[in-house]
DNA sequence: GTGAAAGCGCTAACAT
DNA sequence: ATGTTAGCGCTTTCAC
């Protein structure tokens, strides 16, 4: 039973690693002491402390977390999930998500946290347990909501430490952490109806509990303004590539007359002003759009995109402190953060 | 000494989790039977077997991961690092770096292999091996060979199994996988001589590895053309926001005429486009524009952008089978990906 | 076909 | 101040 084979799995050629035992035995001293001076424990003598730092130092050695995770029964990684399309595998590409990523990563180091990131099949929400249920991360941070409502109910339910990045919806039984969409999509509407627009259309997938959100701000807005939403200017689209053109096309089709467009993301946006220029509705002059999320390309842009900032290193610092309350047994609370609007010339 | 005080660091209120010894005695069977019939032996009566199994699956129990790697001294976690410059932090920004991200965890998933990211300050990029040192991972992909060639090689002449996203060079101890960065050049370049254009500008700092076999490529093909590469129209400017307009400026500072223009990326060349447009000469009739690297959003800007597109699936694949290799304990070859010219309006 | 027991690399109570 | 030893959760040899 003392040989696992030494050719172990996807390790075959290389030496073996130096261990604890290694630092004892050159440093001339038990591997308690080695462990207790390289965890500076007082308890050992100064001289000897700085006999065995040196060795480790010099010989690389780093101790085995793994090995000291279980011994400890401690962890400091946490796992973050971004499903994925089974279709399109599309949505680790929308700019968005990906600079939600880079937050988290800073937020997580600025922690001394560790990130295992994670691709799962949106359909099979449940996989994004595993990591947890394997032990490998003390819970999971998962950018994505979509449409999975129940699925993450049901993690939650099972008490894995999640947070979603989101939107908070009725009987919801796992924390999110997301923009306040509500707020963001009258900010927008807002101010285009204060630049005298009248005929807004909203473009995105309302069956998205964002998008909704989104969208209930922009009634909101019009209606303060005593004006009827109209379905007719109301166009569902998804975030895919190729949906910010449809959209327009859809609201030509039904020759609905509009002077104004609140797109749900800045990538919809940009299609749709391109495609309203080949149209020949020049963008602000004929028609003014107002984008979400605020990208950095936002401001490259030609015209340079008016949108809803969404916060994003705050977002980071709030989906990681959230989960650190969850994973340490308390409850953690959903919150909302606010959003701003970011006046460029494309509105 | 058998009790690490049960209030575990990041460990306190929740309940014990489930381990091996709890469904073999729920299964009435020792633990050993347990992990042969999880692990699918042929020496477990299929009976008993399936009991376990139902059993781990109804109550979500997964095998610990820490305890199992350790015990069969394996790992399938690969280490992927992103070097930020300790100023800006900004590095994880570059839509480029986000989608080579996306697709590494692509890759690393197919191979069943799990990824664990790190950021750590370019600048003290011994850092990268911490992650290995430890144990955590059999090997590091580095995104960002930056001007960290020689910190590089000290890493590869430690043994670090590390694979490097980036330009091949003399005297290279460790493993780069990049794309082919001096045909790239030459193939944007030919393509605005083609054109006509025989002044062209170059945009971007040639102090960066792989842009300076861009800008070789650059001089290799006006030579062809009997050309004399003009250091009036080389400009160094980073990749940093703001470098574009900045490159334009100093152009125009100069004196320098030009026709057209090759920008070391995308994000560069966006940004000079943007700061033509203000300046009066517009694009693609004034000054010809080819970015490179063909990220998503350069076919939904103003001008639809001519690019060079880099092969970024292909890298991923790459970038995680040449690791493969390395942490096998096998020496593995550079390499380098074709890339392939994108022709769109702005040149 | 199944179980007992040793040990992966580490830490910490206990002894000295 | 340091060493001895048991055991974190798992796998596997060896014995039955």
């Amino acid at each position: 039973m003392l040989k696992p084979k030494p050719a172990a799995p996807a390790a075959s050629a290389q030496q073996r690693r130096l261990q604890m035992a290694d630092i004892a035995r050159l440093a001339g001293v038990s591997t308690s002491t080695v462990s207790r001076a390289l965890a500076g424990s007082k308890l050992v003598n100064d001289e000897t402390r700085q006999r065995v730092l040196e060795l480790a130092r010099s010989l690389n050695y780093s101790i085995n977390i793994g090995a000291q995770n279980l011994r400890l029964k401690q962890n400091r990684t946490v796992g973050v999930v971004v499903p994925y399309d089974p279709d399109t595998r599309q949505q680790l590409t929308d700019p968005f998500f990906l600079a939600m990523l880079g937050s988290l990563a800073d937020a997580l180091t600025e922690q001394g946290l560790d990130m295992l990131l994670t691709r799962v099949d949106a359909g099979q929400l449940d996989a994004a347990a595993q990591p947890f249920d394997s032990g490998r991360v003390i819970g999971v941070i998962l950018i994505g909501q979509w449409r999975h409502h129940d699925q993450l109910n049901q993690l939650a339910a099972r008490r894995v430490p999640i947070v979603v990045w989101g939107a908070q919806l009725p009987q919801q039984l796992y924390c999110t952490v997301g923009g306040d969409n509500v707020a963001g999509g009258a900010l927008a509407t807002g101010h285009l109806l204060q630049r005298g627009r009248r005929r807004i259309a909203f473009l995105g997938d309302i069956n998205l509990p964002e998008v909704e959100h989104r969208y209930q701000g922009y009634c909101q807005a019009l209606r303060a303004q005593g004006i009827a939403p109209d379905p007719q200017l109301q166009v569902p689209v998804s975030f895919l590539p190729g949906g910010g053109a449809e959209g327009v096309r859809e609201l030509m089709r039904r020759g609905a007359a509009f002077d104004a467009m609140f797109a749900s993301s800045d990538l919809l946006a940009m299609a749709a002003i391109n495609t309203l220029r080949e149209l020949g509705r020049p963008v602000p002059d004929d028609v003014a759009v107002v984008g979400y999320d605020d990208i950095e390309l936002a401001s490259y842009f030609h015209p340079p995109l008016s949108t809803v900032r969404q916060p994003i290193a705050a977002a980071g610092r709030a989906l990681v402190a959230s989960l650190l309350e969850l994973a340490d047994g308390q409850g953690a609370a959903s919150l909302q953060l606010p959003t701003e609007l970011v006046l460029r010339a494309s509105a």
